[in-house]
DNA sequence: ACACATACCGACCGACCGGTATGTTGACGC
DNA sequence: GCGTCAACATACCGGTCGGTCGGTATGTGT
């Protein structure tokens, strides 16, 4: 009875392996021109397994939205920036986290919540909410260290919660300028933007009007 | 031969009202799940009538563009904050009247090259040059108020075309938000981020950290 | 040994997809 | 009055869509 006798459960199951291809094509394509048939091609899989491990396609949508939230919650809680001891240098980490993640071509860097949101939010309720609950979980991650930063700072009239998702509405319309302009360099110039923001915010003596 | 006599030519022609019906659908609902049949009934004509005018469905997504590019346009062009003397209260006035824009339903006041350049932008080459065409020319409008206040007021290390986009990935980001979030609110939030960023940027002697 | 559950398989379904082929109509030049 | 042409209408095409269903292989509890 040791391992080896028990038929090995598969490496990545049927439902992982859609999960991931859900979630290169919708990137790619977004969800309506992403055909179940073709998820299960990509899977190596049979449209019987997946209508096994999901009701419906929608059901995918919903599931993808949740698999990408675990993937990037992986990515971003092991990141180095939260070393940091200032919680500003944590924000001020976190943003150039996501700069340098923009490399190489558009669809490896853009936002599965945020492509699949724009085609759903008025035909299914339920893959907007588990698109809003991935946007707005990672923003809240964000939000504790720019609350630290916003006490320790002295800054006033400004919300943790509002400036945490204004870093993703800017992220989200980077990634929009960059799927129109077909590369990342306008995404990386916002980015610049956002930064020079929260400097301005956050460190106004450091010479505000960028002369001298 | 009075005017009369002549069999009235459509007050809008088939081709407009598949254009303004496109423009409906492709917003609320994405570009891909937009069906050629769906916006023949919306426009109240027949499949022969679209296939007359538009090749296929992808040269109507880009005929689409140019149109919203068009009427968008036009909207701005009147509108009343080109009147201001000074450069600086023209580009608040542009951003305040975004704002504005921003009432009623989600799929009221979005933007399609925003929302069609997502889904197309890696399948279809001319739709997203059509998009790109449509956000980089709306931000050329912008661009040449930014250019003379920043001459005017004295900022230093911002270009005028960097900045005009980064007020379109600002918003574009907040149209994203929106939908995700099912409301306008957020969207209004983060545009008075982008109003305070450009408070702090050009009269960045006007109480930088907002207390007192 | 046998009932039962899970995890698939893949042929098949009707609806709908983008697109085409052919026909009709009325304005206009000549 | 006649030929031409744009502007449609209608019927229809092959293919693809999301989804169903009867069946099977394998392991499990008793």
């Amino acid at each position: 009875m040791n391992a080896a006798t028990f038929p090995a459960p598969p490496r990545t199951s049927a439902r992982t392996k859609l999960l991931d291809a859900a979630l290169t094509a919708i990137r790619a394509k977004g969800y309506s021109a992403t055909s179940v048939d073709e998820l299960c091609v990509d899977a190596g899989v049979t449209k019987g397994a997946f209508f096994h491990h999901f009701a419906t396609k929608e059901t995918l949508g919903v599931a993808a939205a949740d698999h990408w939230s675990g993937i990037t919650g992986g990515l971003f809680a092991e990141a180095d920036y939260h070393r940091h001891a200032d919680p500003l240098d944590r924000v001020f980490g976190y943003v150039d986290f996501r700069a340098d993640l923009i490399e190489g071509p558009v669809k490896g860097f853009t936002c599965l919540a945020g492509t699949m949101v724009q085609e759903v939010y008025d035909t299914s309720p339920a893959i907007r909410a588990a698109c809003e609950a991935s946007i707005w979980g990672h923003a809240a991650t964000l939000e504790a260290d720019i609350a630290e930063a916003i006490e320790r700072y002295g800054v006033k009239r400004v919300s943790a919660r509002s400036l945490a998702l204004h870093t993703q509405a800017v992220l989200q319309g980077a990634f929009i300028l960059a799927k129109a302009s077909g590369g990342p360099d306008v995404a990386i110039e916002t980015i610049e933007h956002l930064k020079r923001y929260l400097a301005l915010l956050f460190l106004p003596s450091s010479n505000p009007k960028g002369n001298a």
